[in-house]
DNA sequence: GTCTGGCACTCGCAGTGGTTGAGTGCCAGG
DNA sequence: CCTGGCACTCAACCACTGCGAGTGCCAGAC
């Protein structure tokens, strides 16, 4: 095991290394960090901290900087989440209270998470899977052709064309229209299904037809992955990555266009608490030298989607781990008023 | 005015230049281009090319580089629109054709561009305020809350909150929704305002605050430039830009992120024919070193939004050309489809 | 007039070599 | 176990040089 001081040696370089982008050796440390010993005592920590792997030299007679298992060391032992300071909290709610409709929530959401991190932010959208049903509408656009309109708690619309296999009526279309809406009103997603089973059963036997292509219309759209989509921002950001520039960029770039390498990158994070992913940890390649840190938001107490930062594994883990954590906060609160 | 010969050379010089990325030599153009005379003489051209300010040397002892005026002159003098080939054109038919939806549309067509022409590709979604409105539908939310959801010939759908002065009642609600529709269904949303004009008179005077309300939520929404959303791809291909990277491309990036800079830029392109803006022509600073090749796109014979790609003035002018305008025309027909 | 070959000149670029200084590893002594 | 000292390494910096692509100009040919 590694002593308290060396530790202590880990976390400042890390700091340190952060703070100037320049491989940090042992003289500077004892000058910058009150270590209350030798610059050659570091060296010897130092030297054991390479042994084990976290910190390395980019070449001899150069300074050492962190290793993704040294980051990671630091984040999960030497380092806190940095809670955002007050008049940052009332900017981030101010920020985000101006939004109109849930495109706008999720706009301003990347460009604040953007500009506080200094980093490419990355937000998805409120998943239908784990919202509840605000209300369901049914249009007959033509005699056998409906249109299907599902409102979330979220404020998502979703919309879907229904043919129909024989023509339904008027009447017909306003009675399941009720019907519907007074069984899953208000219900989760997930309780939808049974929920709808026994429908058909309460109409003639022409229309059954009709009302069980509507519901497994709904109940398609209701898991379909579509709504997993999400925003990035930020990108310009990225131009601050180091001095390698193209080669590092590139595929980092590449990378978030995919989105559903961004996608899977936000489900692994786990659903409570801030998840940090760093360098090598994360299983896409172009993201290799870029560390992730995302965290589940949601309009109640539970999760409903994630949001995160993507920037290079050299960041202000603690600052960037504060200010997703506050803005994911935020943002379910804002959700949870409208 | 320039002698045909000059102009020829300005040409070979814009393709070599392009080709290359390299400032062209006097020597170099006689033995690639067949030109029938000697460096000497193609040097004395280029004098006078670059007197008119056609071409530049970065330094003294380079060969030159075309200037934005010169590439002006060669998109709208020396070179065409080079068309697509039967294969390519095949292809983006069949990419094209999966489509879903209008965001996967709209989705396609950007990943398409970027592909095609290696650049950065931005796709305006068509514009509401010159299409059709399909269906109006008012749902009750709360006695005195309704949600107005718009939904277009494009299949797109908008939805906004609507806060009523007095409680309105659920027969009230379908009646409004019955003669909406019956008066502007399949209108064209620029014919709305006056179709709706009298509508609050049809009500009882303790409903006409309501409706009023309704009717200025709905022609708000018609106008909205939140319409004026636009889908973004293909920023990988920035770090192709040149060799000064992080200079260039950052200003580019923060440019693309301001979606009112890129609506405005898409929005000066003319209606009708490929647009190509040079350099410095482009009014924000960010861009003074891309050009912006654009198109309007439609469902029918008229355009309903731009389409177009961002890249380094030094791009290959007739094929992106050819390339913007075959997309346009092919994302036209499947929207006229669907 | 127009084109051409020749020639002197410019100047960025790549390669060389020397110097500097931050940083290291190791060791002997407190 | 810590410390100061010492020899060593090596990237970065700088000045210098030679090379060559490219130019402008001019005198002569067609």
């Amino acid at each position: 095991m590694l002593s308290e001081r060396r530790l202590q040696v880990l976390r400042a370089i890390v700091q340190d290394y952060v703070g100037t982008e320049e491989p940090v050796g042992s003289k500077a440390l004892t000058e910058r960090h009150a270590l209350g010993v030798s610059p050659a005592t570091v060296r010897n920590d130092m030297a054991a901290l390479e042994e084990e792997g976290f910190i390395a030299q980019p070449h001899t007679s150069a300074g050492r900087i962190p290793t993704d298992k040294g980051y990671r060391l630091f984040v999960d032992k030497l380092a806190g989440v940095k809670p955002m300071t007050g008049p940052e909290r009332r900017a981030i709610q101010n920020f985000l209270e101006g939004a109109v409709d849930l495109d706008d929530v999720v706009a301003r959401t990347v460009r604040l998470l953007a500009q506080l991190t200094r980093q490419v932010a990355v937000v998805q959208y409120p998943s239908l899977t784990r919202s509840t049903v605000r209300h369901v509408e049914l249009l007959s656009l033509a005699p056998a052709r409906l249109m299907l309109v599902l409102i979330t708690d979220t404020g998502r619309v979703e919309q879907r064309m229904v043919d129909c296999p024989a023509p339904f009526g008027e009447t017909a279309v306003a009675d399941l229209r009720a019907r519907l809406n007074s069984r899953v009103a208000g219900r989760r997603f997930t309780d939808v299904p049974t929920l709808v089973e026994d429908l058909p059963d309460a109409f003639e036997a022409e229309d059954r037809g009709t009302v069980s292509t509507v519901l497994s219309t709904l109940l398609e759209t209701l898991v379909e992955e579509n709504e997993e989509r999400l925003m990035i921002g930020g990108t310009a950001n990225l131009t601050r990555f180091g001095h390698d520039f193209p080669l590092t960029i590139r595929p980092v770039l590449e990378a978030l266009e995919e989105q559903v390498v961004l996608l899977k990158l936000l489900g692994e994070a786990k659903d409570a608490g801030v998840t940090v992913r760093i360098g090598h940890e994360n299983a896409h390649e172009g993201l290799n030298s870029t560390s992730v840190v995302s965290v589940g938001y949601g309009s109640g107490g539970e999760a409903v989607a994630k949001l995160g930062v993507v920037g290079p594994t050299r960041m202000d883990y603690p600052g960037t781990m504060g200010a997703v954590r506050a803005v994911a906060r935020y943002v379910g609160q804002i959700l949870a008023e409208s």
